[in-house]
RNA sequence: GGUCCCGUAGCUCAACUGGAUAGAGCACUCGCCUUCUAAGCGAGAUGUUGCAGGUUCAAGUCCUGCCGGGACCGCCA
């Protein structure tokens, strides 16, 4: 529980008990009250609402309650100060034992300051990147694999347990497409000129090894059969070789999921079969003709009756096709198949990552979700929308035709993993964001990767030069979270704590709204605080870190710069990026 | 035409799900290097939150209608 909850909980009791001395009624709405950092430091520590939002039932005046509440808030041993502000806002100060107390919770708890049990256990799955299986990962899959990624890693320290997941998308006609490109190259191999690859094929020079391979293992065996023959062992061989090197490109980008779920696996298993059942069980399929899309004219328009899925009864705007002409399904039929096996191997809470190409697709897919479970299921569609690659302020085109920077892996080349993650972070998903190829690599206050990792490298280098003055070994032989902090009593120093006593309020409430660029926002301000106490040992000597001639005040500050370090590592973390202890 | 996303300082973006005087960075001006990394810090100016209504103690945030940008719109995935 983070301690905006305890003095939450705290207020509910000394307001229960106003209650039961009858200074005020019963019935009221406690669920309303929180508790807030402030927005502006000046109004103290904290912040509650409690007078506002109970004002009206209790028949009271805002600012005459607030006096009362406040009158008992005063008692507790960890408030020092009270004041009522504005419309009625409680504002209170706590005594520096009680941030020394929150240090303490850091240095003993380390990366770990921060968890919590918001998600009681519960079973989310996080399904993103889900490429299809026809080539590399391209520049544009980033942002989505780099989401769906650090929200996994969010709402695990958020207390949630968390299946990442990958949909192979290995049972349409693309990789009918694959199988043939793989054919061509596998000509090629044997010693047939390929001039130039034919449209409607993957022209890409990753399928040349796929056909080499194919030649090697098997010889000229399927040079001089007919397709139907080859296209299935093509297909199978030609889309595990695919996704091995979307593995690749994955684990450059520090991505490992759980589970991959093949689409023709479960096809193949019934699984289509099974899920067409279960709506129909429910009477929510039927043949029927739709109408064309108002003010647009589709050149092949024709009336047609279709298999449909009644989705407008889950709030989607039409019903959807779950059948082609040619009697096979839809991709939308063997997605909810997808779904139906994923809500049966538990999960009641999905996350599905998608790009922004598919915003058309979201209310049809929950509305499945919806049906397919009873109501059972919630499944949340993330969009992210492009992202602009610029490189000196110019835009850069990203399309294949023109030939640079189409892969992912070719990113990660230029600027670095962890770049790529913390930039593809630092914006809310839903929205266009830039990525400047120049100013991510640069090192300056306008790189906020730089700006974070160069705070977290400057501790450790207080930390080194420490340790050589002290002529200990190691950091753990200090036994900093059992020492004094009597001597942290800066302001400085403990708007510092303040900032690293809010990280595991961050961490729920950007759980919360599954929004993981928060995490970004936090380390700039953690950054900036501790770059400005950093700088005031410059014009004040004594707020410097270390002083060889007083041992205690220097443990007192290494136990904060490693504190520091430590909430920084923890944010970063959830961002999948390493922390750096030293930049050259 | 319809659906969804977005619209906040000159620029790039926040705003803790309805709270106080809407905040950061960049750019601009002025200070700070015999110092634990100046790759940094401090100070200063900037707003009809696209427009118009509505809901209430309180709206950038919620509702309605417009305006502007983007994505998508039966048998691609």
């Amino acid at each position: 529980m983070n301690l905006f909850e305890i003095f939450r909980e705290n207020i509910v009791t000394l307001v229960n008990e106003m209650i039961e001395a009858q200074e005020l009624p019963e019935g009221l709405q406690l669920g309303r009250i929180n508790v807030e950092p402030p927005r502006d430091a000046a109004h103290g520590d904290l912040t509650t609402n409690a007078a506002m939002v109970l004002a009206k039932a209790a028949g009271q005046n805002p600012r005459q309650l607030a006096a009362k509440i406040a009158d008992h808030l005063a008692l507790l041993d960890t408030v020092e100060t009270v004041d009522i502000a504005g419309p009625g806002f409680i504002n209170f100060g706590l005594s520096i034992a009680f941030w020394h107390g929150q240090m303490r919770d850091v240095l003993e708890q380390g990366i770990a300051f921060g968890d919590s049990d918001l998600g009681r256990g519960r079973k989310v799955n996080v399904e993103y990147v889900s490429a299809n299986p026809t080539g590399p990962l391209h520049v544009a899959h980033a942002r989505g694999a780099v989401t769906g990624d650090a929200l996994a890693r969010l709402l695990k320290k958020a207390g949630y347990e968390v299946t990442t997941e990958y949909y192979i998308n290995d049972a349409g006609s693309q990789v009918d497409t694959l199988a043939r490109s793989a054919h061509l190259r596998y000509r090629e191999a044997l010693g047939e000129t390929i001039h130039a690859v034919p449209d409607g094929l993957y022209p890409g020079d990753y399928m040349m090894p796929v056909g080499k391979a194919l030649a090697e293992r098997d010889g000229d065996k399927w040079l001089h059969r007919g397709e139907a023959d080859w296209l299935a062992e093509f297909r199978t061989f030609s889309v595990a070789r695919m996704m091995d090197l979307v593995r690749e490109d994955l684990k450059g980008l520090g991505i490992e999921q759980d589970v991959f779920t093949s689409e023709k696996s479960l096809v193949d298993a019934g699984a289509v079969d099974d899920v067409l059942k279960t709506l129909e069980d429910k009477g929510l399929v039927y043949v029927g003709v739709l109408e064309p899309p108002k003010g647009m004219k589709p050149d092949d328009w024709e009336p047609r009756p279709q298999t449909l899925f009644k989705a407008t009864e889950f709030g989607d705007d039409v019903d959807r096709p779950l059948k082609k002409s040619d009697g096979s399904w839809t991709y939308f039929t063997n997605d909810i198949a997808y779904h139906l096996d994923k809500y049966r191997r538990g999960f009641n809470e999905m996350i599905d990552v998608f790009g922004a190409d598919h915003g058309g697709y979201v209310k049809r897919m929950k509305a499945a979700t919806t049906a397919i479970s009873g109501g059972d299921a919630e499944l949340e569609i993330k969009l992210c929308q492009m992202v602009h690659l610029m490189k000196d302020g110019e835009p850069m085109r990203m399309s294949k035709r023109s030939g640079n920077f189409v892969t992912l892996r070719d990113l990660i080349d230029e600027v670095g993993k962890d770049v790529v993650r913390f930039i593809m972070l630092t914006r809310k998903s839903d929205t266009q964001m830039e990525f400047d190829l120049q100013k991510v690599t640069e090192q300056s206050r306008d790189n906020p990767v730089f700006y974070v990792q160069y705070a977290h490298a400057r501790c450790c280098s207080v930390l080194r030069n420490a340790l050589e003055i002290l002529s200990v070994d190691h950091i753990g032989d200090l036994d900093l979270k059992n020492i004094s902090f009597a001597a942290i009593k800066d302001p400085a120093e403990l708007e510092l704590i303040r900032t690293m006593a809010n990280w595991p309020r961050l961490v729920e409430t950007a759980a919360q709204a599954q929004e993981p660029h928060r995490v970004a926002y936090y380390l700039n301000e953690l950054a900036t605080h501790f770059h400005s106490l950093w700088n005031k040992g410059k014009d004040d000597a004594r707020l410097r870190f270390i002083h060889e001639d007083d041992r205690e005040l220097t443990l007192a500050r290494l136990a904060l710069i490693q504190s520091v370090a430590l909430v920084i590592a923890s944010g970063l973390a959830v961002f999948g990026v390493n922390p750096v202890e030293e930049l050259r």
